[in-house]
DNA sequence: TCGAAATTGAGAATCAATCTCAAAATGAAA
DNA sequence: TTTCATTTTGAGATTGATTCTCAATTTCGA
């Protein structure tokens, strides 16, 4: 049947629009440089760190600095487009956060791999757990670190990342 | 009555007995720094940073190093007598491991205080998520941000450590 | 007491992340 | 288009926590 034009723009497509949005909102510039970062790291998904992506976008871009990365994911990470995470003892990683739930983490010390899972019965039991205290929660980290099925069973499993 | 002689020794006495077994077990040396250390570490509760931590002991001993206060907090750790914690952006912060349970933190971003809950309900699900991704779960993290009464209601907080 | 082995303190090294700054790019107004 | 105030960039310096290095010192069993 096919009668209408495709409705859901790509990840990528509406990240490029809502930051346009944010940046002319404060009267900041676009550029070369965000918009390749950002076309690169929204044309894929996963947790990725600052390193990880600017050799990618240094491939595609030989002249392009570290430190404009670092700004650029700050700046998404501003704009509420990407969440930053602060796994154990390795860099911040930057997951896209267009049409996404909140969720939590498995990480695998083994392979490296992150799992996600979502639990609303476990949300519900730290808001009480905060309102026993008083306490007002503005965000939380949760994270359960361990061995992965596959390397659990010995597996030869390449260690990500 | 009084008949026997106290029975519950001291946090800080029983860590000292069980360092000197971990210790003496692998054949390492006893120090007077690190008696120190340990003496200054145990007297007292909460989570403490290596900074705050060698402010205290060169109080008592102008000579010692930070180097060493970082060595022998690691060796704490190893043996179990106290547990590391990495809140969010700040050092990592270091409370006695001796009779405690496993326990979890709300941090209020405000005054900077901890409290600690337990809540075996969360636990039991953090274990039920793990089953069903085939994870075998080693440690986790749970870490609830926000503010705490006080700080919710406007009083003036000192900001902790 | 002796001496091999462990420990120490100071400063160097590491590492991710941020800052600095001069040069280049952007974009709104003219 | 040209102008030009403002923003952005890349390189390298800096930061801050932690670890490492190494010569000098301390510990403790033989
Ligand atoms: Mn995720
Ligand atoms: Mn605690
Ligand atoms: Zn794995
Ligand atoms: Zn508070």
């Amino acid at each position: 049947m096919k009668r209408t034009a495709p409705r859901k723009p790509t990840p990528a497509a509406a990240a490029r629009e809502r930051l346009a949005a944010w940046i002319s909102a404060r009267g900041l510039k676009t550029t070369r440089q965000r918009d390749l970062i950002v076309e690169t790291f929204f044309s894929q998904s996963g947790h990725l760190s600052v390193d990880e992506l600017l050799e990618q976008v240094t491939a595609r871009d030989r002249t392009i600095g570290a430190a404009t990365v670092y700004r650029t994911m700050k700046i998404l990470t501003e704009a509420g487009l990407a969440s930053a995470r602060h796994f154990e003892g390795g860099q911040t990683r930057y997951e896209a956060a267009i049409d996404r739930h909140h969720h939590d983490h498995l990480i695998c010390t083994s392979c490296g791999n992150i799992f996600e899972f979502e639990n609303e019965r476990i949300e519900e039991l730290q808001d009480r757990v905060a309102e026993e205290h008083g306490f007002t929660v503005t965000h939380h980290k949760l994270e359960l670190y361990g061995l992965c099925r596959a390397c659990r069973q010995g597996q030869q499993v390449h260690r990500q990342r």
